[in-house]
RNA sequence: GCUGAAGUGGUGGAAUUGGUAGACACGUUGGACUUAAAAUCCAAUGGUCAGAAAUGGCCGUGCGGGUUCAAGUCCCGCCUUCAGUACCA
């Protein structure tokens, strides 16, 4: 019957399935729909390679086997093809970035197909395609007219914040704001010019243009979210990050703050990702406290979680970048706080967190007010304290914070001591729950508990501070200096913000000469001849028509990366809606991501931005649902294996892994396509590699071999590690790798990629092939097996067939994988050892396998005789009858009674079970009285009864 | 430092959640088929001791204690590795 033809059977069912739109969803149905989603990908010109699909294999089998328990499923791909690389491509090559991105897609796409995955390609989405970021904007648009009401918990419309200002000015207004916002009676709003009405507003808005401190990389040349900024460098490219003032916009996701951590109860996502959200939002509980100057008007407002320590203040610190810095420093201090202001200035944000042991400050000269002592209290500076977090000042209390001890310490300040029989002499005591208040006036005696209740009530009751929350999280930079982008839907009028009416939405890119920033330091779209919006016409024209009247430039940034995600999985719903983001009824039906399977490294990226804007939009009414992903798995990075040889430091000598005798030695990558699985090196390859590789000498092991040394570490082009998925699908087909892939160990763990083991895998395939065909089972006995009978099938093979389903479909509501590969390994084993070739078991054996392998479960269902798409079929149901049916039931009796009865396999023999109570009997159990609970028996080996 | 995850054969990893530790696979060794190689198939494979053998004994899940008839699994105390985060007041 011929060998497993893999490549043909499997381009033969892509086909079919690809032109009977078999994996096409509706969005009208009976059934219960089921959302299953990637994460999607950004098409990098690499291409892909075997460490990608790891999720996507997973999401498939999902998939497949949810349509099969009867679901409708939503099953979709795009792509994320706005971004840094395709632009960066562009600067070296003038290639324009849609040209790039087009053709990586494609190929993307190619290698998507080849593994047989069940996406509904027909509502593909692409977050470049000016029909898909017209929603983009539209969002944007959608944010910038709203505004936060802390008093309903929700976002509301901007017309109705200015009716409130209209009628009651913004004191009664409890709302997300900037942290100057004016205070504004009625009266003085509806005496406001437009432009000022406006300015207002600003502060408001949830995105809103402001001058802010940001995180700038020259070498990027665009500024960074926080998330994007790894250990003080740039997440991309590895380059400096800068603190710069710059006008930017940005998402007031500070709104949202408790919301996004009070969601995360209602979610099932793994607990390290859930903790990484939590850390990054950052709340802690404490108090606000206002401390007035000596000869000032100015008060320091300074956030503490440990109020009840107020006595213990014996300085205050500001941050060096803190506003009041150069207002209230004295004439006699000034050259010196200036000095430390500059230096700290300079310094990038790498060396400030590299250099975190000395300590350095200076003295203002000013002195603080202690509210209830009344004591002065000198305020310093110092950049321990982050201009960032908090009010960017700090209650310094050196007997319970280790920072505050080591400064006061090193400026020879006091240090009292608060706490009732605590040796502070050595360092800080900052275990709050250990410890009784001392010198404290009236809360002495008290613990932390209670006079942390007193402080905020009697500062409340004195006006000079009060409880409060404080969150870590910062409101999110929204503008790149990028091209690559969503353009905003922004114009100037007169320096203020205006948006374009989102009739006219998509706008879309222009064209521009290069990709590069203007020379004054613009961004790219500087250079776009066509970039002014008329506001009578209502469309995009020439710059040169600008004007005072009509005509305006066009906002110069573009979004970043995270705007084109945060709201693709609604789009996928209804994709070439171009009235909505998607239909209400669309909506409605499919609600929200059943399953989302993605890499944790967007734990405070893009899964967060896209609960902000979930939230957001179900607020504004536009979603059903408050919550993107009900559950969330994160594959783990399957790792390369890479080689390297050992080059004999300033030679062009190379020396094998086993001949190194202490000499020094320089690692090179060698690409691992030239080495075999032993880690022997093929020396000629490598020396027609490189042309310095040429003449190079080779000192290889004794039997002639050059050994090279192996290490683990990212797949990565660089490292010449990369193991590309089309040569294995050549090589095994799509089934081996998805199911050898699974194999490899627990989804969620990284692990390396080991080309080795996948033999094992192929080969069960081959087996399985043969068994059917030929009839040979994997033992080699000769027996008809598989080549598909009509009789009945034995009560011990559907024993097997019930067991089999059972463990797969606990492993697949589990999503432990693994360990079902190894189930159909067994199961085919038992089965051809049985001699089984019973349609009863057979078919449903295969539609049991099709997630994992759909090329080969197709082609054997197909040949089983049913001539529909194996996708339709119902799945197989485990029953536990099979299980019982086919046991033996045996009387146990202890100490004279008959106490339970014993369910057992038939083949098991009498004799065991009677050596397995006589074993029982003489146990300490036995003796002690203690009825056992479980007995274990194995057929012809050794029996335990256990208690 | 803090948070989280994890330590099981030569390797990747199983273990019904307290009940035969090492499933399944890779690798290795031996064998069959080949002139040979590849492919394929079969057998053995945690360590150790006894035995010609069948077989049996002992030791074994990072380390040290504990609970239990029974611990990879639970409790206490350490060690190590990886990941995230970091002057967060």
């Amino acid at each position: 019957m011929g060998n497993y033809d893999f490549n043909s059977i499997e381009s033969k069912w892509q086909k079919y399935w690809a032109e009977h739109q078999t994996f096409k969803a509706s969005n009208v149905s009976e059934k219960p729909k089921y959302y299953v989603l990637d994460m999607f990908p950004y098409p990098s010109g690499a291409g892909l390679h075997v460490g990608h699909p790891l999720g996507y294999i997973a999401s498939d089998i999902f998939a497949r086997y949810k349509r099969h328990k009867g679901f409708n499923v939503l099953h979709p791909q795009g792509y994320d093809s706005f971004g840094l690389p395709a632009e960066q491509y562009a600067i070296q090559t003038g290639q324009h970035p849609r040209k790039t991105t087009q053709e990586n897609i494609a190929r993307y796409r190619e290698q998507l197909d080849q593994m047989g995955f069940s996406f509904d390609w027909s509502r593909e989405v692409r977050t470049s395609d000016p029909a898909y970021y017209k929603w983009t904007q539209w969002i944007f648009m959608q944010l910038f007219n709203s505004w936060y009401d802390y008093q309903q918990d929700k976002a509301r419309p901007i017309s109705e914040l200015e009716t409130i200002l209209s009628s009651e000015g913004n004191t009664g207004v409890m709302a997300a704001s900037d942290n100057d916002t004016p205070a504004v009676t009625a009266q003085q709003w509806n005496d406001f010019t437009s432009e000022e009405k406006q300015r207002l507003l600003l502060n408001y808005r949830l995105t809103y243009l402001a001058e802010t401190e940001v995180n700038w990389c020259p070498q990027l040349g665009t500024v960074l979210a926080n998330d994007e900024i790894v250990n003080g460098v740039s997440e991309r490219g590895g380059y400096p990050v800068v603190r710069k003032k710059m006008k930017q916009w940005s998402m007031r996701i500070t709104a949202y703050a408790q919301r996004l951590l009070n969601g995360l109860d209602t979610i099932d996502w793994p607990q390290p990702l859930k903790d990484s959200q939590t850390n990054w939002i950052g709340r802690s509980e404490g108090a606000e406290v206002h401390f007035k100057l000596q000869h000032s008007d100015h008060t320091i407002s300074v956030f503490t979680t440990r109020p009840d320590t107020i006595f213990g203040v014996s300085f205050m610190t500001l941050a060096p970048e803190h506003e009041l810095v150069a207002e209230i420093t004295t004439a006699a201090q000034k050259e010196e706080v200036e000095t430390y202001v500059a230096a700290t200035a300079k310094r990038s944000e790498r060396e400030r967190m590299a250099d975190v042991k000395s300590i350095t400050g200076a003295f203002t000269g000013a002195y603080a007010v202690h509210p209830f002592t009344g004591k002065p209290i000198p305020v310093w500076i110092g950049d321990y304290v982050l201009a960032g977090y908090g009010t960017g000042a700090v209650m310094s209390v050196p007997c319970g914070d280790q920072r505050d001890y080591d400064f006061a310490r090193h400026f020879n300040i006091p240090i009292p001591n608060i706490f009732e029989g605590i040796d502070i002499s050595e360092g800080a005591f900052s275990d709050k729950d250990k410890t009784v208040i001392a010198n404290s006036d009236f809360l002495n005696g008290f613990q932390y508990k209670e006079a942390t209740n007193k402080v905020i009530e009697a500062l409340e009751q004195k006006g000079t501070g009060k409880g409060k929350v404080n969150y870590r999280l910062r409101d999110a930079v929204f503008s790149r200096q990028r091209y690559w982008g969503e353009p905003f839907p922004v114009y100037y009028k007169n320096g203020l913000p205006q948006l374009i009416d989102e009739r006219y939405l998509p706008l879309t890119l222009p064209e521009v000469s290069a990709y590069l920033p203007t020379e004054d330091g613009e961004p790219p779209l500087g250079r776009a001849d066509t970039w002014a919006w008329d506001s009578e016409q209502n469309k995009v024209v020439s710059n040169e028509k600008i004007d005072h009247e009509t005509v305006f430039p066009l906002e110069l940034n573009t979004m970043p990366g995270w705007a084109g995600s945060s709201c693709y999985m609604f789009r996928y719903m209804d994709p070439r809606n171009d009235q909505a983001l998607a239909s209400q009824e669309a909506m409605e039906y499919w609600q929200n991501v059943d399953l989302y399977v993605g890499g944790s490294e967007h734990a405070t990226g893009h899964l967060l931005y896209s609960r902000f804007w979930v939230k957001f939009l179900y607020d504004r009414g536009v979603l059903p649902v408050d919550e993107p992903f009900k559950k969330l798995i994160n594959q783990g990075m399957i790792l390369g294996e890479s080689a390297f040889v050992n080059r004999l430091e300033g030679s062009n000598t190379f020396v094998s892994a086993g001949m190194q005798t202490g000499n020094v030695m320089q690692p090179i990558h060698a690409d691992v396509s030239f080495v075999n699985h032993s880690n022997e090196l093929d020396i000629e390859a490598f020396k027609a590699w490189r042309p310095e590789y040429e003449d190079s000498e080779f000192i290889t092991e004794k039997d002639g071999a050059f050994k090279v040394v192996r290490e683990v570490e990212k797949m990565s082009k660089s490292k010449y590690n990369v193991v590309n998925p089309d040569d294995i699908c050549e090589r095994y087909g799509a089934d081996t790798l998805r199911m050898y892939e699974m194999f490899l160990g627990p989804l969620e763990q990284a692990k390396p990629w080991n080309t080795a083991g996948i033999t094992g895998v192929h080969s069960f395939l081959k087996k399985l092939w043969k068994l059917y065909h030929s009839g040979i089972a994997a033992d080699g006995k000769q027996g008809g097996v598989f080549s598909v009978s009509e009789e009945p099938a034995s009560g011990e093979s559907l024993r097997i067939l019930h067991k089999t389903i059972n463990k797969v479909e606990e492993d697949i509501e589990n999503f432990s994988f693994n360990t079902s590969v190894s189930t159909f390994m067994i199961a085919v084993n038992e089965l051809g050892a049985q001699g089984c070739n019973s349609r009863e078991v057979l078919e449903p054996l295969v539609v049991l396998l099709s997630p994992y392998a759909p090329h080969i479960s197709e082609e054997l269902w197909q040949k089983l005789g049913h001539s529909e798409s194996i996708s339709i079929a119902a799945f197989p149901k485990f029953e536990e009858k099979y299980l019982v049916e086919h046991t033996k039931e045996y009387p146990i009796s202890f100490n004279g009674k008959t106490r339970f009865t014993l369910e057992l396999p038939l083949d098991m023999a009498k004799e065991d079970i009677e050596a397995a109570v006589m074993a029982h009997e003489k146990t300490e159990n036995y003796l002690a009285g203690r009825a056992p609970k479980k007995v274990i028996v194995v057929p012809g080996k050794i029996v335990n009864i256990v208690g």
